[in-house]
DNA sequence: GCCCAGGTGGGTA
DNA sequence: TACCCACATGGG
């Protein structure tokens, strides 16, 4: 895994993943990206901010209907927005409407708290964990079983926890390094999993049983 | 028009 | 546990 993410980051260098005002803003849109393409949570991110609606009390204070009309762009909007609220309401009644605040505790116990929450599961909970609260929890997504099943280091039946597992017993616990390898792995497939399948200039080109068979 | 995108929860066997 | 499906918009 060290080896995977030393090539990853000498070929594609520093990616400062998910800017955000707030790791409010980040636990928003990790909700949003939920099966979405990033550029759609753009949009429904930015009419949240021109709404002045982005952060617990901005959300609080708006109507269902409101708040599906802001998040529309990123589709599934009638299921966010019960995320959403459900989301905020559980930051209200137990920690003060800060997301701060749980984040500040111990990393396996905010995890089972995100994760008892509706809407919340486990990619959604890392990503807020990782880029939200800076705790080492390993973020597991589509591009991540994307690589690893081209690796062959996955064969299609393990579970998230397993493959989050394999990334945490092998790496140092450092949210810098986890953030910037979740990131790296998306760049590496969005630049050679699907636009180059043979990936000639792919930095991983000589781990990939695929890439160098001849077809 | 068709396929896909930084998932999740509910229903059924 | 293991599938199957709904959820919805926007870009290629």
């Amino acid at each position: 895994m060290l080896g995977i993410f030393e090539r990853l980051a000498a070929h594609f260098g520093p990616l400062h993943w998910w800017p955000s005002d707030s790791p409010f803003e980040v636990a928003v849109g990790a909700i949003l990206t939920q099966n979405t393409n990033w550029k759609n949570v753009e949009k429904a991110i930015a009419n949240l901010k021109q709404a002045v609606a982005l952060c617990p009390s901005g959300i609080k204070a708006l109507a269902r209907e409101e708040l599906e009309e802001l998040i529309r762009p990123s589709g599934f909007f009638r299921q966010k927005a019960e995320r959403l609220q459900l989301f905020v309401d559980y930051l209200f009644t137990n920690h003060q409407g800060s997301l701060e605040r749980l984040l500040a505790g111990p990393l396996d116990d905010v995890r089972q708290k995100l994760l008892a929450l509706k809407g919340i599961g486990p990619e959604t909970a890392d990503s807020i964990l990782l880029y939200g609260g800076h705790q080492p929890s390993f973020v597991v997504d589509a591009y991540t079983r994307r690589l690893l099943s081209r690796l062959e280091i996955l064969h299609g039946k393990e579970s998230y926890e397993q493959i989050r597992a394999l990334f945490m017993d092998q790496l140092p616990h450092e949210p810098e390094m986890f953030n910037e390898f979740h990131a790296l792995i998306v760049e590496e497939c969005k630049t050679f999993c699907r636009k180059k399948p043979l990936c000639p200039s792919c930095p991983l080109v000589d781990m990939c049983p695929f890439a160098t068979q001849s077809g």
